[in-house]
DNA sequence: CGGACAAGCTGA
DNA sequence: CAGCTTGTCCGG
């Protein structure tokens, strides 16, 4: 910057709609200050928004006249996270403002002083680049992850707030200087800290002396983004890592396929992992006389039940049923609207496709018993207190923000399994839902609730057991839960992923909205483009790879009406 | 996004 | 042709 002249910073409002930037005069007094991803006010078009910087120094373009920026409001992301906020703007076709929102400080943060110390030469690794470690769910997570700081300052990325405080308090039982993120935002952006260490966003946090990366549970949906921008943590901590050329660690017990395809496994020995995971009791309910097959809670279980363990059963089917036949004429219930089967909440029928409701009445014969054909988790905990003759605790995401229950049985959808803090037991009573759930990545799905299960009860040593319900006691989930050996799920399923044309064999992206169709009619179609649908107007559109099929998404037009673009989706 | 302004529609 | 809606453009 020349002194004396004046000095025009490039910035981009936050603002829904606009893509553009705009070039403003710095006012002397904040000379000093301005850095690339500061927050300021602006005044544009008559109105004051905020805006970040993307620029300082630029040359304006000739012919318009530069207004002055009207306040400086905030230190914000430093410009090597400004630029990974623009590529995943790129990647999960979102706007950069969503992302850098994303990176800002939750509070604002006054001017930092310009980074300090010497920045670390990352201690090179026999490989570097990204790692991905399976480690048993009871195994040394913590001891690995503190083990991976080389110097300098180490990201670590963690699904969840829980984790994320035992992996600061292990960091600082090994005398390493925690940041919290993003409470303290200011002193990871200060550089003044060894480690920072957060739930998803942290993949986001400002790392002067980026030094090593670590995404701990790298399966864990939690990792991603439900909102459009759908980016993943895991995916945005590898590209950091990656553009800083620091390595990246990845740890799970049942790594992704995604993960997987980024760097070389490190496996734990047989031993270490048997060791570290809970036993398995597989209930096979095919074998099982045709009489105690119907209901859902087996001899096994029924066993287990009468004993003194603290213990979990996981059904993940709300209210009473979900499916009901008339207990006198034997006539499906279903909805008079629409015909769709109707379900049994705590306060009569509910047609779970169009709302529609009615007392429990039998709209054939009139009668107002029903049989649950598929029951849920409240006619469980019925079934379930009868079987022990005490009280048994309902959990469901609704009861996620209630205290802890001191019931020694409880039932639950997989919202349970957050909610329990410690138990000896979790059983599955009907796995087989889970497994053949209609969506291309219900193995991995079944895989991370048994291993979530399995970090509940703790290791075999220490009496965890897992009781698994099912039908398909061969099935590789089962088997690699039962064997605590799920590197052998991964062969299959990938050849599987391939030859149906899923992620990551390809890249894939939803399209829905009201303005989808438009959106889809105006998408290029390079080579290798695929667009399939519409189904529940929704359109998938799938590509060989994310450079194909983002660059097609940034180039559709988007029209006024809504349209919702999930790159990557998870459910589907 | 939201304000400005232009073009199009309606009623007396 | 005032008064209103709808559409398009643009912001430094």
């Amino acid at each position: 910057m020349t002194p004396g002249a004046p000095l025009v910073v490039r910035v981009l409002p936050d603002v829904r709609g606009i893509d553009k930037t705009f070039d403003y005069l710095v006012p002397d007094k904040l000379r000093d200050q301005v850095r690339v991803g500061d927050q300021v006010r602006i005044d544009l078009h008559g109105r004051r928004v905020g805006a970040w910087i993307v620029a300082v120094d630029v040359e304006p373009p000739a012919g318009v006249g530069l207004k002055p920026l009207a306040r400086w409001s905030s230190a914000g992301p430093p410009p090597d996270v400004v630029d990974a906020a623009r590529w995943a703007a790129w990647r999960w076709a979102g706007t950069p403002q969503h992302l850098l929102a994303t990176a800002s400080p939750p509070t604002s943060v006054p001017p930092l002083p310009a980074a300090s110390g010497v920045p670390a030469s990352a201690r090179p690794v026999g490989d570097d680049g990204v790692v991905v470690a399976r480690i048993a769910p009871a195994g040394p997570l913590l001891d690995e992850v503190v083990a991976w700081h080389r110097g300098g300052q180490t990201l670590v990325v963690a699904p969840s707030i829980a984790l994320a405080r035992r992996l600061a308090v292990a960091h600082e039982r090994a005398g390493l200087r925690v940041a919290r993120y993003p409470r303290q935002w200011a002193i990871a952006a200060a550089g003044r800290c060894d480690v920072v260490v957060g739930a998803r966003v942290t993949a986001w946090a400002p790392v002067p002396h980026l030094a090593a990366v670590v995404v701990v549970d790298e399966h864990d949906e939690a990792h991603h983004e439900e909102r459009t921008p759908t980016w993943h943590a895991r995916d945005v901590a590898v590209e950091r890592a990656r553009r800083a050329g620091v390595p990246c660690l990845l740890t799970s017990p049942c790594p992704s396929l995604e993960a997987l395809g980024l760097g070389p496994e490190r496996s734990p020995s047989r031993q270490d992992e048997r060791a570290g995971w809970p036993i398995v009791d597989v209930v096979d309910r095919g074998e099982e006389d045709p009489r105690t097959r119907r209901s859902l809670v087996s001899d096994a279980l029924a066993r287990v039940l009468r004993s003194d363990r603290r213990i979990v059963c996981v059904l993940n089917t709300k209210g009473v049923a979900r499916l009901l036949s008339c207990a006198t004429c034997r006539t499906i219930a279903r909805c008079e609207r629409c015909e769709a089967a109707v379900a049994q909440g705590d306060d009569g029928l509910e047609c779970a496709r169009c709302g529609q409701r009615r007392p429990v009445v039998c709209t054939s014969c009139g009668a107002s018993r029903m049989k649950a054909l598929r029951p849920g988790v409240s006619r469980l905990r019925t079934e379930l207190e009868a079987a022990t003759g005490h009280a048994v605790a309902e959990l469901t995401a609704a009861t996620a923000h209630q205290g802890p229950t001191d019931a020694r049985v409880v039932i639950g959808t997989e919202a349970a399994l957050h909610q329990v803090r410690e138990a000896d037991l979790v059983a599955f009573l009907d796995l087989d839902a889970e497994l053949l759930a209609p969506r291309y990545r219900a193995h991995e799905q079944a895989m991370g609730l048994l291993v979530r299960a399995a970090r509940l009860v703790g290791d075999r040593a220490g009496g965890g057991r897992l009781l698994l319900q099912t039908e398909l006691p061969q099935h590789p989930v089962v088997q690699a839960a039962l064997l605590a050996d799920p590197a052998r799920l991964v062969h299959d399923e990938r050849v599987r992923r391939a030859e149906l044309g899923f992620p990551p064999a390809v890249a894939m992206a939803a399209v829905s909205g009201a303005g989808a169709e438009a959106f889809v009619a105006t998408l290029p179609r390079p080579a290798g483009l695929e667009v399939l649908g519409p189904a529940d107007g929704r359109w998938l559109v799938r590509a060989p790879d994310h450079g194909v099929l983002c660059d097609a998404l940034d180039a559709a037009v988007r029209p006024s009406a809504r349209v919702r673009v999930e790159v990557d989706p998870l459910r589907i």
